[in-house]
DNA sequence: TTAAGTGCAAAGGCTTTGCGGTGCC
DNA sequence: GGCACCGCAAAGCCTTTGCACTTAA
């Protein structure tokens, strides 16, 4: 549980209130490898929380990513996604079910970032995305 | 303008009519460094042939994806857009403007994707996806 | 107390679908 | 001539916006 405190510090350092609906959306979110759609948070959440509409669910997922909490996942169409998983990973996608996994690799993650990018951008994210057909859908 | 004779073949191979609709799209798309979206080049062809519809422009495109001479390129929200060079490279996207711009990296390239993904799935994509703030944007 | 947050509802943007007419092979 | 393709229009899906009410700080 002490992921609340963590949340909490979270918010206050960026200035945002910690409200029942936040923190019931961070708690769904927490540990959760299904990178999930604004949709599946809201149905879960929605559970013990009869109240709480999509749209709520929708700006805080928003609201998280602005101040780094969650990535927003790099996508292939369909609803956008969410990763509470900031730290270095990676993506596969299946094209066909749409079921994203992660994976890690430490040669990936050890590559720089090209001098051409890194000198004229501020790079914030890097990631590498796999695309193809996962093994439940082959 | 060998490329037509190209993507007539390429068309055949796949037992696809070829027809002006899909000409010009591809013509519009071929040596595009933009990645656009069907919007924008349902704008440049509808300029020489105003009775084309944005409809048939999507279709074509998905059309195109199918058959593996576009890529659809991995996206963070906005319309999806569309890649002609299905050559190895590498995205970073702006995240304020939404400019996609290419790089390429002999290293990513060599990186061998995991045995624990490989092992499991088809793996018909990949690519660096690097995110953050364009020089234009700063 | 009050600015931020929430819920609702409507609007908006993009994509997909269905169907009758058209044209490539 | 037949089937794939096209154009149009409507529907669908998801996201965003505006506004009045509520609540955390």
């Amino acid at each position: 549980m002490e992921y609340i405190a963590w949340f909490t510090e979270r918010c206050r350092e960026h200035k945002l209130k910690v409200t029942p609906q936040r923190i019931a959306v961070y708690r769904h979110l927490q540990g959760n490898r299904q990178h999930p759609s604004t949709e599946q948070i809201f149905r879960e959440v929605q559970r013990e929380f009869p109240t709480m509409s999509l749209d709520t669910v929708n700006r805080t997922l928003l609201t998280f990513a602005d101040i780094g909490i969650v990535d927003i996942v790099e996508g292939y169409g369909g609803p956008r996604r969410f990763d509470p998983d900031c730290s270095p990973h990676h993506h596969f996608h299946c094209l066909r079910c749409g079921r994203i996994t992660d994976f890690r690799n430490r040669d990936f993650d050890r590559l720089e970032v090209p001098e051409k990018i890194a000198r004229r951008c501020v790079v914030t994210g890097k990631r590498v995305s796999l695309t193809g057909i996962c093994p439940e859908c082959r």
